[in-house]
DNA sequence: TCGTTACATCGACAATTGTCAATGATACGA
DNA sequence: TCGTATCATTGACAATTGTCGATGTAACGA
């Protein structure tokens, strides 16, 4: 069963065998329960839905519908970021973002492969 | 698209689109955090490998390769039973625990479809 | 019935996390 | 240069969470 690699935003890099293969090891663990800390709140969900159903969404158009303050959603912007779920590209006073598909591939590959 | 429509074990359904289908509802998202929040913990990730190493596994064989308290790995296991990824049975004096093969699979689909 | 074994629950504590007001940094237009 | 708009950072607070010792519960064997 071959292993998932993929890139972190930090450049570091996520080497993780599918779960049904054997024990991971404590460093795969925490990289793992770090992706899935990013994906374990309703709001980045939702941000992480509302960035899906768009090429490219900027951080002020999703204060609206998160209902949440400006700091609070450029956190969750950074979590999911940092974690490499979406990626982000600044133009002029704009932040845009988009969701890095290939890595949510990986993800769920962990989980059923 | 078609939507993911699994059970926990509390007996609730679990009904979710795909990420990149649209804007997850609220009661989604909150869904999807809970089982993503089971995940999210290294230890709890180590114990569902190895669960998935084996057909079943006893909850008193845990507590060695994890390092951790009896009440600890009870608790564990309680947390990821609650969000349907894994399954119970109590045999005499012993819990035997399997993975939800297929509950697995449903939450692969939600990030990559 | 009694002692033992396996697991669950409780209570407490430290650590982490989601949230927002206030403030800082940067880019643009006038 | 100055004012404004967008996003990031800081500081603080309440809520949640992971952990374990102590204790409770249930099943088994003698």
């Amino acid at each position: 069963m071959a292993h998932i690699k993929t890139y972190l935003a930090s450049g570091k890099v996520l080497r993780c065998a599918p779960l049904a293969s054997g024990a991971l090891s404590d460093h795969e663990a925490s990289a793992m329960a770090h992706i899935f800390g990013a994906l374990s709140d309703p709001v980045r969900l939702k941000m992480l839905s509302l960035i899906a159903a768009e090429d490219e969404v900027c951080s002020c158009s999703l204060e609206e519908p998160l209902g949440k303050s400006q700091p609070t959603i450029s956190h969750h912007t950074s979590v999911l970021a940092e974690a490499g779920l979406i990626v982000g590209e600044r133009r002029g006073r704009w932040m845009w973002w988009r969701v890095a598909a290939e890595r949510l591939e990986d993800i769920a590959r962990v989980l059923a492969s």
